[in-house]
RNA sequence: GGUUCUGUGGCCGAGAGGCUAGGCUCAGCUCUGCAAAAGCUGCUACACCGGUUCGAAUCCGGUCGGAACCUCCA
């Protein structure tokens, strides 16, 4: 089998992935800030990086795949002042800190069930996880690389770059960085304009805080990735992913901090995925454009026509490959529903199909094909196409216009089960009620019959009639040279 | 302003020096009592101007759009 070949953001190339350990992997992917409800932006990272866990999962690796949960540090700008976002919220909310942080990561969860994403191996979260951002601060204080000042602890970034190179992840060299930052004030603290806090000391009104070596605090957003992906994955591990925007601040300071406490790079390869667009500009939470996946699924919102299922939402961001940007519309999704639909439909039509005794299409090329696009940095888009391929064989072998034999039939199920099930993580939407399903097989047998009858006996008027009740009450009768079906 | 990325047919989106994905839409055909569904066929595109090359949408230079990051954000 070829070799998984992955874009390093670090590189800026393709790479042959090679894990450290096989078969075990070891993945990171920063998770959410639990302050607000998670729009569909933050949703496509999420679901992105779902499809490469399973897909590494189905090339046979045993990945430990940690997201984390960021819960406490995590200011209102990266200039280590203003408020802590939980403080903030709930003030205006009048909760606990923890209470926001609990309805936010309970409405996050139920809304990746949705997505039909795997829960990660380890969900650790930033406030259970202080002690050990302590001891890395420590230890980077220790090697001369951090500085305290009033119980609050900087990074110092230009000392760091005598030895590293801090602007690595985004190609950048740290005079460029210096030209795009303002002057420090005379009222900073801090040494140097790129310098980012590790502690927080905290305010008399702060809420979440803990004891520390430089008092009452709490930590800095970036420590947190920093010491537990090292606590879980080790000091160097495989993969890191994120959203794009977080490679020049959040990924870049990560890098800087484990660097500057075993001075061994901690990632092999780091993942990045692009952002999704609405009219072309980026949805985010200050642009306010962003939709809320319970708005998607009603269509209460005042940019959609209806609503769209998550299926329908999963598909449309996998036929478009995770390093591009994705232009949300109602247009562009009512084409996935169609398209996903139809996919989903040929499933039912291969489980039923007939055997014959000789193959007109390689079915076991189209396989090869299928796992050369994932191999090539996960192209889902190429994938797609492919398995539409297999949607034009089994329709056409369903019309009898081509044939499949037994071993060729079984083979596509398996394409079906591996790639659109287990890699693409999509799922049929009709989750129904077994008993009612059973009970609404037999009426439209029966429906059926009684329209076949009708037919039979030239009573067009009531079999037409038959037809357009059922197609206002959702169901489709679709005629065909063996009888009729049905769908709803 | 700096650093990047990007500009593909009616729409969405891959690809990437010659073999010119795929989905949706539209038109025609087959099938059908008529439809629908399904299949087939057609619409053959790569912002603009130069250059390199036997050959460029794909490489290089420029022009003009668009976006991201440099400030919290997946």
């Amino acid at each position: 089998m070829q070799p998984l070949i992955i874009y390093n953001t670090l590189t800026r190339k393709k790479e042959e992935f090679t894990p450290m350990n096989p078969p075990f992997v070891g993945l990171y992917v920063c998770g959410p800030t639990v302050y607000s409800d998670v729009h569909l932006g933050n949703c496509r990272t999420f679901i992105s990086f779902d499809m490469i866990y399973r897909y590494l999962l189905h090339l046979g690796y045993k990945v430990r795949y940690v997201r984390n949960i960021t819960d406490a540090g995590h200011l209102e700008g990266d200039r280590d002042e203003g408020d802590d976002k939980f403080a903030k919220k709930a003030k205006l909310e009048q909760l606990e800190p923890m209470e926001i942080v609990q309805k936010y990561t309970l409405g996050f969860h139920d809304v990746l069930r949705e997505f039909n994403t795997l829960p990660p191996s380890i969900e650790p979260t930033a406030t259970g996880h202080i002690s050990e951002q302590i001891e890395m601060i420590k230890e980077i204080l220790a090697n001369g690389l951090a500085y305290e000042k009033n119980g609050t602890v900087y990074f110092d970034v230009e000392k760091y770059s005598k030895e590293f190179n801090y602007g690595q992840l985004t190609n950048r060299k740290l005079e460029e960085l210096l030209e795009g930052t303002r002057e420090l004030g005379g009222q900073d603290e801090k040494h140097g304009r790129l310098d980012f806090a590790l502690w927080i000391k905290a305010k008399p009104e702060t809420l979440m805080r803990w004891n520390s070596p430089w008092g009452w605090g709490f930590p800095g957003w970036h420590i947190e990735c920093s010491a537990m992906s090292r606590k879980y994955l080790g000091d160097t591990f495989d993969i890191h992913g994120g959203g794009m925007d977080l490679q020049a601040t959040h990924h870049t300071n990560e890098i800087a901090q484990s660097q500057a406490c075993y001075h061994k790079a901690p990632v092999k390869y780091w993942l990045h995925t692009n952002m999704l667009t609405v009219n072309g500009t980026r949805m985010s939470k200050s642009a306010g454009n962003g939709f809320l996946p319970q708005e998607l699924f009603t269509g209460n919102h005042k940019l959609l026509e209806r609503g769209y299922a998550p299926m329908v939402v999963r598909f449309f961001m996998m036929q478009t490959h995770y390093r591009s940007t994705l232009d949300f519309s109602n247009e562009a999704l009512q084409a996935s529903e169609k398209g996903f639909e139809r996919l989903m439909e040929s499933y039912k039509t291969l489980l039923s199909l007939q055997a014959s005794d000789k193959s007109d299409e390689n079915i076991k090329d189209l396989q090869n094909k299928c796992y050369e696009a994932m191999n090539d940095d996960f192209n889902t888009s190429i994938l797609i196409a492919h398995l539409f391929d297999a949607v034009r064989i089994i329709n056409s072998a369903n019309d009898k216009k081509l044939n499949l034999t037994q071993s060729d039939i079984d083979l596509l199920k398996k394409i079906y089960n591996d790639f659109v099930f287990d890699v693409l993580g999509l799922k049929q939407d009709d989750v129904g009620n077994s008993k009612l399903d059973t009970a609404l097989n037999k009426v439209m047998d029966f429906v059926l019959d009684m329209r076949q009858k009708a037919k039979t006996g030239k009573d067009f008027k009531l079999s037409d009639e038959i037809r357009d009740k059922l197609l206002a009450a959702g169901i489709q009768i679709k005629d065909g040279k063996e009888g009729s079906t049905w769908k709803i």
